[in-house]
RNA sequence: GGCCGGGUAGCUCAGUUGGUAGAGCAGGGGAUUGAAAAUCCCCGUGUCGGCGGUUCGAUCCCGUCCCCGGCCA
C-alpha cells in the first residue's frame, strides 16, 4: 500500500476552505490541522474565524489555541506541528490561507535560529538597522529593499544569535520536500462574501472579543492584535476611530489580504480549482 | 434673487506667475527561506464643470451658463 499523503485545503480567507475541509475530514475519518497564523492563539476566536466547539467536538482539530496572544508562532513552528500529526499515522488535512506556512511545510526551511523577541525590539532600536545588516550580511542587504525591516531585523538576528549570514545558509539546503495533495478553493463573490462575514462578526461579538483582550493585558503592539480587524477595533475602542469607519477598514483590509494570498499562492505555483473530494481520494484513498 | 467660496484621477485634495497636471487613499501587479492576518516594492491621460473670448498656445486670464456649499435677502 502506497503512502497517504497529505491533503492541503488553501485559499484567500472566506472562501469556504473551513467548510470543505469539515465534509473531507468527516468522510475520511481525518484529523484537520490549522494552517493559520491567527488561530492558534487563544482568546482570538470570532475575529480569527476559530472553528467552534462544536466543529472541533465533530472533527479533530490540531494547531488551535496553542499560544496566548503575545506569544510568537512561525512558520517552522507550524511545520513541526504538522509533522507532529502527520507522524502519528492518520490522515491529515491542513487547512488555511497561509501560503507562506504552506510552502514551508512543503519545502522546508533552511535551519536558523529561532524567534527571539527581546532581541528583535533591541535590534529595532537600531538607528539605521539596512546600515547594519550591510555591515555583517552584505549579499542579504543588497536583496532588501532598505524599507524591508521585518526581513532586515531577521538578517541581523540570525547573525547575532548564530555567527553566520543568513544569506549562506539560504545558499545551502533547505531540507527534505513534502509531498501533498494541495487544492486552492476560490469564488468569484469573494470581497460580497467577506464583507458579509465582517458584519455577521461584529454581530457575534468581535468588538467585545478585542475589548476583553485588551483588558486582560494584551498589548495593541502584539502581532496578534495588529491582523485584520484587532488593529482598526483596538484603535476604536481607544477612541481613535468611529466604530463605522473601523468595520468598514477591517472589511477593506481583509479584501486586501485576500489579494496577497492570492498573489503568493500564484507565486507558488498554483492554480485556483480542483475538486477537494478528488484531491482527498488521491490523498487518502476511497473514502469510506 | 445678491454676495463669497468651490467644481482637477473612483474618493479627498494639491498645482500650473498661461507651454494640456500630481500626491494620499482606493484599485491592480509583484516579492516573500523561523513576525506572514506581518513587512516591502512597482503601476497615475484625467473632455482640469459646459460654451464662447483674448492669446502662437487656456486647466490657469476674461465673459457667460450649469452644479454644490455658505452667508445675506
Amino acid at each position: 500500500m502506497r503512502d497517504r499523503l497529505p491533503l492541503v485545503i488553501t485559499g484567500p480567507t472566506a472562501a469556504g476552505k473551513s467548510a470543505l475541509a469539515m465534509e473531507v475530514c468527516e468522510r475520511w475519518g481525518a484529523t484537520l490541522v490549522a494552517m493559520d497564523a491567527m488561530t492558534v492563539y487563544r482568546g482570538m476566536d470570532i475575529g480569527t474565524a476559530k472553528p467552534t466547539r462544536d466543529d472541533r467536538a465533530r472533527v479533530p482539530h490540531e494547531g488551535i489555541d496553542v499560544r496566548a496572544p503575545e506569544e510568537a508562532f512561525s512558520a517552522a513552528d507550524f511545520v513541526a506541528l504538522a509533522e507532529a500529526v502527520i507522524a502519528r499515522g492518520g490522515p491529515v488535512v491542513l487547512c488555511g490561507g497561509a501560503p507562506f506556512y504552506l510552502r514551508a511545510f512543503l519545502d522546508g526551511l533552511v535551519p536558523t535560529a529561532p524567534v527571539d523577541l527581546a532581541l528583535r525590539a533591541e535590534l529595532q532600536a537600531l538607528p539605521d538597522p539596512h546600515a547594519a545588516l550591510r555591515a555583517v550580511d552584505p549579499a542579504l542587504a543588497a536583496r532588501l529593499h532598505p524599507n524591508d525591516h521585518v526581513r532586515i531585523i531577521r538578517g541581523l538576528e540570525v547573525h547575532r544569535l548564530m555567527g553566520v549570514t543568513l544569506s549562506s545558509l539560504h545558499a545551502g539546503d533547505v531540507g527534505e520536500r513534502r509531498p501533498a495533495e494541495v487544492v486552492w478553493v476560490d469564488t468569484p463573490e469573494l470581497n460580497a462574501r467577506i464583507d458579509a462575514r465582517v458584519l455577521a462578526m461584529m454581530e457575534a461579538g468581535y468588538l467585545e472579543e478585542v475589548r476583553g483582550l485588551l483588558a486582560a493585558g494584551v498589548p495593541r503592539e502584539a502581532k496578534s492584535m495588529q491582523s485584520l480587524g484587532y488593529r482598526f477595533l483596538a484603535a476604536h475602542l481607544a477612541g481613535e476611530l468611529p466604530l463605522e469607519e473601523a468595520v468598514a477598514l477591517t472589511a477593506r483590509a481583509s479584501r486586501q489580504f485576500a489579494r496577497k494570498q492570492r498573489t503568493h499562492l500564484r507565486g507558488l505555483g498554483f492554480v485556483p480549482g480542483g475538486d477537494v473530494f478528488a484531491a482527498a481520494e488521491r490523498a487518502f484513498g476511497g473514502g469510506r
